[in-house]
DNA sequence: TCTTGCCTTGACGCCAGCGACAAGGTTTAA
DNA sequence: TTAAACCTTGTCGCTGGCGTCAAGGCAAGA
C-alpha cells in the first residue's frame, strides 16, 4: 500500500503522515524507487493516532498507545505506559473541567450584573477610535 | 506614568503593553521625547484586559469591554456589545465542557477496559526503535 | 513521446500572545 | 564624563499539527 491509498484509507493527507512518520508514529518500508510502502496494519495505528489526537492527546501521549498496538495487542490501551497516559489525561480533563466551571460562573456573575445595570453610559455605535 | 510603571503595576511586561497598543486596546500619550505616558485609567483598562485573557477570552473579544469602561462604566461588561460577548463565550465554554465530559467517558473505559486486559503482550522496557 | 498521476524531499505559512534580542536615543545621578 | 536605567522601533522565535506550494523523479497508458 502507498502513501495516497493509506492517506485515503485513515482520511487524512499524505503531508500527515509523513508528518507522523517524521516523528517515529507511522512506519514504512521503501520501495526500490524509493516510495513508502505500508502493511496493512498501518491503517490501525495511523487511525489510533488520529483518534487520540481528536481527544486532545499530543503527539508526544500518543506514542506508548502506537507500541502497544505494535506489540500486538488488539487495543493500543492496554500496556503500563498507556495506562499511565490515560490516567495523566484523565486528571488533566478532570482539572480543566473544573477550570471552565469555574469561568464558567465568572461569566454567569457577569452576565447577572450586566442585566442588572442596563442603564449605564455605553459607547455609541461605531465613531472612529478616539 | 510610563511604560514601566504601568507593566508593573498591572503585572505585565511592557512587550504586552506596546502589543495591546498595536492591537487598538491600550491607549497612550507622548512626551516630547517620544516615551508613552499612560494615565491613571489605563491601569483599569489593562487589567480587564487580563482578567478576561486569563478567562480564555481573545484579544477581539476583550474590545467591548475596554470601550465599555472607556466610556465611564464602572465594569467593562455592562455594555450590549459586552453582553453579546458574555453570551457568546458562554455558549462556548458549555460546549466545551461537555465535549470535554465525553472525552472524559472516552479515557474512563479505555482505562477500565485496560484494566481488564492487563495480561497482554506490552512493549519491553526501553529497547531503540526498530 | 507525451501527458497524467502518482511519488519524493524541502521549506515557508498559520494562529496568538507574547518573550527576547538588537541597536539606538534620553535623562539622571555619581 | 560616564554609567545606569529608563525609553524607542523592529524583527525573529516559540508551540503543534499540519496546509500548501515548489521542483523534481518515476510509471503507465494513448
Amino acid at each position: 500500500m502507498l502513501i495516497g491509498e493509506l492517506a485515503e484509507r485513515a482520511g487524512t493527507s499524505t503531508r500527515t503522515l509523513r508528518y507522523y512518520e517524521a516523528h517515529g508514529l507511522v512506519q514504512a518500508q521503501r520501495s526500490t524507487n524509493g516510495y513508502r510502502v505500508y502493511e496493512e496494519a498501518e491503517l490501525r495505528v495511523v487511525r489510533e493516532i488520529r483518534t487520540l489526537l481528536d481527544v486532545g492527546f499530543g503527539l508526544d501521549d500518543v506514542r506508548p498507545f502506537v507500541a502497544c498496538l505494535r506489540a500486538g495487542n488488539s487495543s493500543g490501551g492496554v500496556c503500563p505506559d498507556s495506562v499511565l497516559v490515560l490516567r495523566r489525561k484523565l486528571a488533566e480533563v478532570d482539572a480543566y473541567i473544573d477550570r471552565l466551571g469555574a469561568v464558567r460562573q465568572q461569566l454567569n456573575a457577569q452576565l447577572t450584573h450586566a442585566i442588572a445595570h442596563r442603564e449605564e453610559t455605553c459607547p455609541r455605535k461605531r465613531q472612529s477610535a478616539l
